[in-house]
DNA sequence: GCTGCATATATGTATGATAAATGCGCGTCT
DNA sequence: AGACGCGCATTTATCATACATATATGCAGC
């Protein structure tokens, strides 16, 4: 039985490759393979090996042209807001330094997400913020899983906010906080930001307090830059054991 | 010959029904047609029917099962972050509604992005940068393109940051710059935003002053930000005849 | 040394056959 | 009557193979 990946044939040799590609396993010295051999040592056809091969061109990794063959694109063309890429590379090239540029992004963005989700949110979208703090409370009472509801609060802000694009990252940021946590985790029960924190982004958002959300959301991203930036000097040599 | 759309024919199948199904011509009453169907339309055999399908499933748009068949995912699924994806939108179903929704985000990226630089900049990024100024100060006087060397300069401060994802905004910000002129130079003569105010942020950056560069990106992008949201308020009904 | 044609090799396209998944309806058993 | 399960039909998924097209490379001729 093929179908132990998640999906079907197809999808495992696209998780396969994509992961493959992303920790470098072809450049120079090993040029990406030819579809002959590849569906040769994957055990594929050749048509599921070609619409693997057409996704991942799809998201910038790869790219082919007739008689040239096909090759691995310079990392700056990944497309690396997609969530597979990203889920790839969090999962199979983990760095402190991505996990750092990641974060800046989210520095960026979240606080403006917040400040759309005080101006715009509706009574829905309030609700689903409202449920994710409580989740996470009962978490910090050890009756939830602190690392989903995490996810749950930012995910329901962006969502919140109105705007498609914020709403876009609800993938990628989870993708990230999902594989992060091994990083701060592993450095000796660090507790990420309390409760309180994210409460009070909460209710300035439930209050239409835009400025507030905006700030107390910026200080929860500081919290979590301050203790990636600690990690990225720090478990340097951790990493390597 | 097939080859007039840039590359080859499965390329143009999937920019044709990328473009469709953005512009919603697949829905409860039109379902996604099946594969034999569709072959038979485009005139294209199954194999560059199915990869271009691929991708377009790769990139959020589309999603298939046995039986089921194909149909297009609800738009919240869609990676609007992909360069191909968000210029279909600008290109095939521009509104100021999105152009609104998306310079909400440069408004938060941006600024960030110059802080960054003007933090991290190299040499040949400054160099870049400088670059680009010199071009604009050309369009300023007819000598060179006006939209293209904003880009540059928008697309030069980015890739300063140092920061990949930062970088990766390039396609997309270059897909919406290219199409969203549109809108702003409909409305006769509006001028962009002035060399000098460029200039400030180059002169930020290229002095290391963070917050300054910061500040006045953020100038810049709300000086955007007003003549899209006039825009928006005011062509609704132009943009009807 | 240059031009241009032949050729080899990779991807690109076309097509027929078969496998697998799954909604649906029919029939059966209780 | 109702619940259960079996088989059928439909659509994608996979496989195999043949042929087309693009293009880097090298040889031939000048």
């Amino acid at each position: 039985m093929r179908n132990s990946l998640g999906r079907n044939f197809t999808f495992g040799i696209l998780q396969q490759l994509g992961q493959e590609i992303v920790t470098g396993a072809y450049g120079r010295s090993n040029p990406f393979p030819t579809e002959a051999e590849l569906c040769k040592r994957l055990g594929a056809s050749r048509s599921v090996l070609r619409e693997a091969v057409k996704m991942l061109t799809a998201k910038g990794l790869l790219r082919a042209r007739p008689r040239q063959g096909t090759w691995v694109e310079p990392e700056e063309n990944w497309n690396l807001l997609d969530p597979d890429v990203l889920r790839w590379l969090m999962e199979r090239k983990f760095s402190a330094q991505l996990l750092l540029e990641f974060t800046q992004i989210r520095l960026a963005m979240e606080p403006m997400a917040a400040a759309l989700a005080a101006r715009h949110a509706d009574v829905a979208a309030k609700a689903k913020i409202r449920q994710a703090m409580e989740r996470m409370k009962a978490a910090d009472k050890g009756e939830d899983d602190p690392l989903t509801s995490d996810i749950a609060f930012h995910v329901a802000i962006l969502e919140a906010s109105g705007n498609r694009f914020y709403a876009q990252l609800r993938d990628i940021i989870e993708a990230a906080l999902r594989t992060s946590i091994q990083l701060t985790n592993r450095r000796k029960g660090v507790r990420l930001a309390s409760v309180a924190d994210h409460q009070k982004v909460a209710d300035a958002i439930f209050g239409g307090d835009i400025e507030g959300a905006r700030q107390s959301m910026h200080a929860l991203m500081m919290e979590a830059m301050t203790l990636i930036e600690a990690a990225a000097n720090g478990t340097a040599a951790e990493d390597a054991v």
